[in-house]
DNA sequence: GTTGAGCGTT
């Protein structure tokens, strides 16, 4: 195996990292030792410049190929404008209060505006904001001590309580535990990472407990990417607005990707702009915010609707494409309707994309688009259905019955042409840049987690779905980079619907799309169908009344991203 | 010794 001898900053003492068979190395893996670095760089003994190290789809690449690695030493690169943690001082320079979004170029309008130093509003909102909370690491090992715990995290900032729930008989660790930071930065950088502790990758969450203050989404939905336009490049350029912290383009290539700023601020006033890199027109609009979920939900079992498929923006509710932020219906166990109370309405411009619940103990994949719905009455028992529309707007699979990879598997993909063609094309996924086609999808099985032996997955080559679908559906499912890495670990270059497949667990819950169908529209993709959607719930390992299908509101689709997110 | 979605005997 080969190591990349790597230290935090030059002239420290290095760390020697494991390289993929491929000569690559994670970026996980370069992670984990140094919490926060994005990249790396070394010195060149030729012309005494530091060279950056390639990165893409986070992995470095050695600068040689032939050569590999070699003898270098390696440094880390942490995001601009943002102090390594690690350093003693780091935490006085990001004093929580002091801390401002690295600001764009002064042709910004927009942000030459935003005087936050001067501004007794938006003081007080970012004062309200900053305050530190627990926070919840789910996925940890057995084996992680508090101790150990508190160590991980101290790289990101002053911890001030660590913690790990354990069986009091036993003393056993229950595999989550809390922490808190004493800084928001920290707090928020924890929020925006993936952390591989003890050798689990961990997901930090705020705690549904907590009732959710008012957060903003860091994360944005950038659309009509084009192939060229990798991570790097995302990086780079939306740096410029303000710290990048993470970005994911889902594999195999959709033509979209999502961008996470360290300020949600920054991230919003993106949202509705387009951009251009590399030549190319890209559009960004809003990821459904993990906040939007939490503060929605608070430990409920939950539905939430983004409603906006497809990446529009919320300013396009009154076209009956967004509804999730409607207020009504959130986190009460209903589910939402992006409109289309009637799914016998043919011609009805909605669609919903849906899945699952996180409160239905494991992912759905539920694609469920399609809000013109009727013909949503007649099937039933498939891990797939297309309903569409007869108005050709997508002239195949009418009403078919499409087993996506082998029965028993816990998701329900419904995919029905809802009629989102009839919304024009304003903010719909430009499906010639979208490059769409079926090929691509590739199942790279490895890691930990993975119990789709098949290897099948969703596997796009057969799915029998409009791809442009799936990749609006993406759109609502917005952070799964982050959920990727951490239940798939090492799955670069993985089918994310795979993904889907192998973590779905065991729920099966009833999406159905129609409730004025009951009786013929269970997709309960178990097999177990009645003919009634409300026994359903035992039998899919849900609690009682949480299935989709059972929720008198009928006609409403749900989508959860909890998660993506 | 095993397990792997969740939400805290403060």
């Amino acid at each position: 195996m080969d190591f990349v001898q790597v230290s935090e900053e030059e002239g420290d003492e290095p760390i020697e990292l494991p390289a993929e068979e491929d000569g690559t190395l994670l970026l996980s893996t370069l992670q984990a030792q140094f919490p926060g670095s994005c990249g790396l760089k070394y010195r060149n003994i030729d012309t005494q410049a530091v060279r950056g190290v390639r990165s893409n789809e986070g992995r470095l690449f050695p600068p040689s190929a032939e050569s590999g690695w070699g003898e270098d030493i390696y440094f880390c690169v942490f995001p601009k404008g943002i102090p390594n943690f690690r350093s003693s001082d780091a935490t006085e320079i990001i004093d929580s209060a002091a801390y401002r979004p690295i600001l764009p170029p002064v042709e910004n309008k927009r942000k030459s505006d935003d005087n936050l130093e001067n501004s007794t509003a938006k003081t007080k909102r970012i004062e309200t904001r900053l305050r530190c909370t627990d926070l919840i690491v789910l996925g940890l090992a057995w084996k992680t001590t508090e101790d150990s715990l508190r160590e991980y995290f101290e790289t990101y900032g002053e911890v001030l309580m660590a913690q790990i729930k354990k069986d009091v008989k036993s003393g056993q660790s229950k595999g989550f535990g809390f922490v808190r930071f004493g800084s928001y930065e920290a707090q928020m950088r924890v929020l925006s990472n993936r952390h591989l502790i003890d050798g689990r990758w961990c997901e930090v969450k705020v705690p549904n407990s907590k009732g959710m203050g008012h957060q903003v989404p860091c994360k944005v939905f950038v659309g009509r990417c084009t192939e060229d336009i990798n991570s790097d490049d995302l990086r780079d350029y939306f740096s410029k607005f303000g710290e990048v912290t993470d970005v994911f383009i889902p594999r195999p290539f959709r033509a979209f990707s999502f961008v996470t700023f360290l300020d949600p601020d920054v991230a919003q006033s993106l949202c509705g702009e387009d951009h251009i890199i590399k030549g190319v027109s890209v559009h960004v609009s809003n990821a459904a915010p993990k906040a939007e979920q939490n503060r929605s939900h608070q430990g409920q079992n939950y539905s939430y609707n983004a409603g906006n498929n497809f990446g529009m923006h919320s300013y396009h509710q009154g076209n009956h494409m967004n509804s999730g932020r409607s207020g009504h219906h959130r986190g009460n166990n209903q589910q939402h309707n992006a409109h289309g109370s009637d799914n016998t309405a043919i011609g009805n411009s909605h669609s919903n994309i849906g899945s699952g619940g996180y409160g239905m103990g494991g992912n759905n994949f539920g694609a469920n688009m399609g809000g013109g719905g009727y013909a949503n009455s007649s099937n039933h028992n498939s891990g797939g259905n297309m309903n569409h529309r007869q108005d050709g707007v997508i002239p195949y699979n009418n009403n078919r019955q499409n087993n996506f990879h082998g029965m028993n598997q816990p998701h329900n993909g419904n995919v029905g042409n809802g009629g989102w063609m009839n919304r024009g094309h304003l903010d719909m996924p430009n499906l010639q840049a979208l490059g769409i086609n079926s090929q691509g999808s590739n199942s790279s099985n490895q890691g930990q987690n993975m119990n789709n032996p098949l290897g099948v997955g969703l596997n796009l080559n057969s799915l029998p779905m409009n791809p442009a679908l799936v990749a609006a559906a993406l759109n609502q499912w917005s952070l799964l980079g982050n959920q990727l890495q951490n239940q798939n670990q090492d799955q670069q270059g993985g089918n994310f619907l795979s993904w889907m497949a192998q973590n779905s667990g065991h729920s099966n819950c009833n999406m159905n799309n129609s409730g004025r169908n009951k009786g013929s529209n269970n997709q309960n993709s178990s097999g177990m169908n009645k003919g009634d959607n409300s026994s359903n719930d035992q039998q899919n390992g849900c609690p009682p009344g949480n299935s989709w299908s059972n929720q008198s509101s009928g006609s409403q689709n749900s989508v959860d991203k909890s998660n993506f997110l």
